[in-house]
DNA sequence: TAGAGCGTAACACTATTTGTTACGCTATCG
DNA sequence: CGATAGCGTAACAAATAGTGTTACGCTCTA
């Protein structure tokens, strides 16, 4: 699965909000990870469809938490960025019909789901209030 | 990290090379693959780098194995393909000095290792003798 | 010495992500 | 009721990475 900085830039920022406990606008947000409204827009989007924060339009809106930051895990925010699959088995798919090339792929698709079950388990195990709690104590 | 699909790919060459035992050309591969002989020499460069297979040039030449499928593991393939790393912590770096993002990406980062750990072992359980034994028994 | 084959640089093509612009809709304030 | 702040979304530009292609040089062997 391509590796992008999503899911890193969306943890800093609720891990934000959760912490100055108010509403904040893309303009705002934008401005925390230097880039700009619209792209915040589409990838809040997605945690609204996940119900981990919701928006709202007109003067005054802007986007809150759902719930607090010690009842969201960073694989709440993975699964709605990317889906169910966080690491994706890299396969080939030239000749699907050789046994050699089967044989490999199943290899592979093994040792990628251990590795995905490994990930899945430690981002289960960090809520965002232990960054908080983190990034508090050592500032 | 990117994952491409050239571990899968390699790993699949590799395997026929062995079963087959002689010398292969770019071009042959680059028909396994579905592709051209100026790819393949550019990955299969980096195999070469790292031991795994070596080429000669002239009439005659092509690539070949320098030790036998039971002495390659799928890792050795992934280390001359994309060196150290298998996998890469996205991380962010919007603002390096803020402790949140500090935070964030330092538990990001933990969690991505215990994976690669993972992965790692995996890979280094198989080797590509299995995989052609695994072909063999399938076909 | 001709040809087969690798080595490599240069460039085009493709796909994906990200950034940007533009415009519409909604809610609030005065 | 109108102006403004804010989200929603489509459309397009830009950057990036991988892949494909061409071209040319080098080496070895028949």
């Amino acid at each position: 699965m391509r590796q992008d900085g999503r899911l890193a830039r969306m943890i800093h920022v609720l891990v934000h909000m959760g912490l100055l406990g108010g509403r904040e606008t893309s303009e705002r947000i934008a401005q925390m990870l230097n880039t700009n409204p619209v792209v915040v827009r589409r990838t809040m989007a997605s945690l609204r469809q996940y119900g981990i924060v919701e928006s709202e339009g007109g003067r005054g809106g802007g986007w809150s938490l759902t719930r607090p930051l010690s009842e969201i895990t960073i694989l709440d925010v993975q699964r709605a960025l990317q889906g169910e699959t966080i690491l994706d088995a890299p396969l080939s798919n030239d000749h699907p019909s050789c046994p050699v090339e089967r044989a490999a792929n199943a290899k592979l698709q093994r040792a990628f789901a251990s590795a995905e079950q490994t990930l899945e388990r430690e981002f289960q195990q960090v809520t965002l209030a232990e960054i908080g709690e983190i990034a508090m104590t050592s500032a």
